[in-house]
RNA sequence: GGGUCCGUAGCUCAGCUGGGAGAGCGCCGCCCUUACAAGGCGGAUGUCGGCGGUUCGAACCCGUCCGGACCCACCA
């Protein structure tokens, strides 16, 4: 007999808020995130996921993506898979950009700012050489089952390697190209950003309408671009203009020559119906001149200055002209009309915040619509499965509309453009080892879109473009798992490149879950302050509870919010589990080689296996369908609601009995909650690992094998029985508690009919007698009647307040089932819908009558 | 302007293809009952956003209005 000792193996009656310690290492050992240990021939089961902010800074969302991943891994690896996780992405021009800028500034006492651009740059480079490897460090306190050695790869050789021979191949295709176009151009940062990087704000600002001449007024919210007009534009059918149409205007101030062109892209019924062309500085105009051949005038610098206009406007900001050049139109007489406040939207930079500037420049371009076409087919042709399938729809929106990308950045970190040039104006694109070293030749000094490589990910880190046995056998993977704002970063990208690198999808589903929100709703961000921190959060309950805080409000798809409640509500649980299982090993529970003999189980015994199995098969199913909320709300309430309150109370009442009652007693216990660790083990693993362990004496929870339901074991007999029992005591308690007798009271009583007299006894604190006590009180539930001998001192008015109550509930639904039976309703319903209702009448019916008859009234 | 989603108990949300309104938290009452007060037992709470329609029957389907969130586009 070697009992464990609940005493020494789980001390307290408070479960340890971190238990996690050691047991990361055992897991790693165990093969979690190791596939090959699953064997070579189990079937692989991978999972590519975002990565942790690389600054260190884990955002709830992030404790989010992990829970979930973390909980599908060790689910897959329970069934036997190969489980392997794809972390990270190179997100490293994303937040290295702050680590960096930050670092510099506490070694060198210097902001970027300070230094300026071409310095700044340089100190940059230098700093990676140096001190890239602190950001893994930091990295590493993010999160637990990170295979270290393929995030690294994000900084890794491999992976600029597999950059330069992906961007080679488009470069050959045809597919990347070099054009000077409008872009959004960051004064602040200085560099290009992206059309999904630009914020749209209203603002304040101000329309004024300038005389052009001959008639033509137009109006601007940017007045200092009208130094670079180049054109004025009218609808084609627009009568007022139309004898204008070709012929030049003179630009005022300026002096130039401009002409007037009629373009469908006017709407001659907004304000004059004559727009002022700036090519360089808007992009629609850029796409009116080139339909009309116009030239573009850039009449900005890097920093939004007016420059080479040669006005006397050069050097001044953008803000500054517009002032300036307003007042000079007015001391013209120009201005005809004057707006202000007008409200209209600017673009920010999501980044840096301050208004962007569309900016003529030579930028890197990836040519995008046979590529998004065929990113598009794959879902809509179900090689790629969206979870929820709503989403998809948001796909295809992005997918089916897609513009040309822009993938070259002005950022100092980053996989650079492999794009040299020479002496003679040569570009080329040369493949690794075979770059130009001459006189005269220089590489591209922009960097690559942080996406370009983040695309890459699920088969770069698979050792792409060798063929690997990874590869072979990993890919496609598994799921992607992320939320839907980045479906448009990441997820299209993704599938554009490993369907032309790889002519399949990069994953067979997408699983899109909800953002984590504050607890009143609103979004997390740091400029409202109300971002949580959850290594704080894990601090105070522990990684378990916010895991399945996180995990039960993870509806597929939709945002929920997160209060520090509901992660208290889950420590509250899983210190229930703690509690309850020490509560069975010190009764002795052990897990057996085989359940009892069903004729050798009581009806508790018989319901709580039944229920457990058919928990366990449903809890299966919600996890093929991601749904975490629902699974984690499951369990949940067959742990607490039913294992803890209902069986371990009987179970206590079967040991009690000794002899061969408590053996089985003790066995079912055992196995109930070996059943029960095992499927909650994914949503909270360093919980179960440590009960799962004392109570079965093995290694790991990692590799047990994954519940899925035993069909056999579910008894709806059992389940009608005991449920009778839970009517008849919840009953019995109710009149206690009306009645206002103390718990500890023990209370003289009669029972009529056929029940667990034990349980009974015990659940509600009777010792039976043999009549029905003359002027007690009786309770009926599931036919049974209990008589409570309360010894003269019932209270009567408080017994009939709960008769009455009763009667005017069953009244009620009595009523409900007669009107509905006179009905039409009645002919027309389906028979078994009928019938029901009939059988629903006769027992209110029944109801009733015993009732008024408690109450002394008539038989109604 | 185009689109998506949401409105169910005080709060946060479940309610599958239309047939008896649910959970968690919170609240009220009684209990430190030897696993657990981070607990136990019992209890109260809803014109399922409004109106109209389809149906024998609507939280669920259709229309419309109100209220809220978000995405895309545009704003001379």
């Amino acid at each position: 007999m070697n009992e464990p000792d609940p005493s020494t193996d789980l001390p307290s009656q408070y479960a340890p808020a971190s238990v996690e310690g050691p047991l990361y290492e055992r897991w790693v050992e165990a093969g979690l995130f190791r596939p090959e240990v699953a064997g070579p021939d189990a079937e692989p089961y991978t999972i590519v996921i975002p990565p942790p902010n690389v600054t260190g800074e884990l955002h709830m969302g992030h404790a989010l993506e992990h829970t979930l991943m973390d909980a599908l891994t060790r689910r897959a690896r329970m069934q036997g898979k190969a489980a392997l996780w794809l972390p990270g992405t190179d997100h490293a021009s994303i937040a290295v950009e702050t680590l960096v800028e930050r670092s510099i500034a506490e070694q060198d006492g210097t902001t970027k700012q300070q230094l300026g651009r071409e310095k700044f740059l340089e100190r940059a480079w230098e700093w990676k050489e140096e001190f890239g490897g602190r950001i893994l460090g930091q990295m590493r306190r993010l999160g637990d089952g990170v295979d270290w050695s393929r995030l690294a790869f994000t900084m890794s050789p491999e992976l600029s390697s597999a950059v330069r021979r992906i961007f080679k191949q488009l470069f050959d295709a045809g597919l990347i190209y070099r054009a000077e176009r409008l872009v959004n151009w960051s004064p602040l940062l200085h560099t290009a950003i992206s059309d999904i990087e630009v914020e749209y704000k209203d603002v304040d600002g101000e329309l004024v309408t300038i005389d052009y001449g001959n008639g033509v007024h137009v109006a601007t919210t940017r007045v200092e671009t009208m130094l670079g007009d180049t054109a004025v534009a009218v609808h084609p059918d627009d009568e007022r203009y139309r004898h204008l149409v070709g012929t030049t205007l003179t630009l005022p101030i300026v002096g130039r020559p401009i002409v007037v062109v009629a373009d469908e892209h006017v709407d001659p019924e907004f304000g004059t119906g004559a727009v002022k062309v700036t090519p360089a500085h808007d992009p629609n105009d850029f796409a009116i001149a080139q339909r009309h051949d116009l030239p573009a005038i850039t009449v900005m610098d890097e920093d939004a200055r007016i420059a080479g206009t040669g006005t006397r406007f050069d050097g001044m900001d953008r803000y500054e002209a517009r002032k300036a050049v307003k007042d000079e139109l007015a001391s013209l007489g120009l201005i005809v009309a004057e707006k202000s406040p007008y409200t209209h939207s600017v673009g920010h930079s999501s980044r840096s915040h301050e208004a962007i500037e569309p900016r003529l420049s030579l930028q890197w371009w990836v040519k995008v619509d046979g590529l998004a076409k065929a990113a598009g087919d794959a879902v809509r042709d179900g090689r790629t499965v969206f979870n929820p399938p709503e989403m998809a729809q948001r796909y295809f929106a992005w997918v089916d509309d897609m513009h040309d990308w822009c993938i070259s950045r002005q950022l100092y970190w980053g996989h650079r453009i492999p794009v040299w040039y020479g002496p003679d104006g040569q570009i080329v694109c040369p493949a690794e080892g075979d770059e130009p070293t001459g006189e005269g030749w220089h590489q591209d000094k922009d960097v690559l879109d942080t996406w370009f490589s983040s695309a890459l990910w699920p088969f770069s880190t698979l050792g792409w473009p060798d063929e690997t046995a990874d590869l072979a056998r990993f890919y496609p993977t598994t799921v992607l798992v992320t939320g839907y704002d980045i479906i448009f970063f990441w997820v299209a990208r993704m599938m554009m490149f490993s369907l032309f690198a790889m002519q399949d999808v990069p994953f067979t589903t997408v699983h899109i879950h909800g953002l984590v929100r504050d607890a009143t709703g609103k979004k997390m961000s740091k400029s409202r302050g109300n971002v949580v921190d959850p290594l704080e959060w894990i601090d105070a309950y522990g990684a378990d509870a916010l895991r399945f805080a996180l995990a039960r409000g993870a509806n597929p798809g939709t945002d929920f919010p997160l209060s520090e409640d509901s992660v208290k509500g889950a420590r509250n649980f899983t210190n229930k589990v703690w509690n309850a299982v020490r509560f069975a090993l010190i009764s002795g529970a052990s897990v057996p080689d085989a359940l009892p003999a069903s004729a050798d189980l009581t009806d508790a015994d018989r319901w709580v296996l039944s229920r457990l199995n058919t928990v366990a098969a449903s809890t299966n199913e919600l996890f093929e369908g991601f749904e975490f909320a629902k699974l984690s709300e499951q369990l949940y309430g067959f742990a607490w609601n039913e294992v803890f309150d209902w069986y371990v109370e009987v179970a206590k009442v079967q040991i009690r009995e000794g002899g061969t009652r408590a053996a089985t007693t003790r066995s079912v216990l055992g196995h109930v909650l070996d059943v029960l660790l095992r499927l909650m083990h994914p949503l909270t693993p360093f919980l179960t690992e440590a009960l799962w362990t004392t109570l079965t004496g093995n290694d790991t929870v990692v590799t047990a094998p994954w519940p899925t339901g035993d069909a056999t074991r579910v008894d709806p007999d059992a389940e009608a029985r005991f449920d009778r029992l839970r009517a008849v005591v919840t009953e019995v308690r109710r009149a206690r508690a009306e009645q206002n007798v103390a718990p500890k009271t023990c209370l003289p009583a009669h029972v009529a009919g056929e029940l667990d007299l034990d349980a009974l006894a015990t659940l509600t604190n009777l010792e039976y007698v043999d009549a029905p006590a003359a002027g007690g009180v009786t309770v009926t539930a599931a036919g049974i009647d209990v008589t409570l001998d309360l010894s003269g001192t019932v209270d009567v008015e408080a017994q009939r307040q709960g008769w009455q109550k009763d009667l005017a509930e069953a009244e009620k639904e009595l009523e409900r089932q007669r009107t509905r039976l006179s009905s039409p309703a009645a002919d027309k319903a389906p028979p078994n819908v009928v019938q029901d209702w009939k059988r629903r009448e006769a027992e209110a019916d029944a109801e009733v009558q015993r009732l008024r008859g408690l109450l002394g009234l008539d038989p109604g």
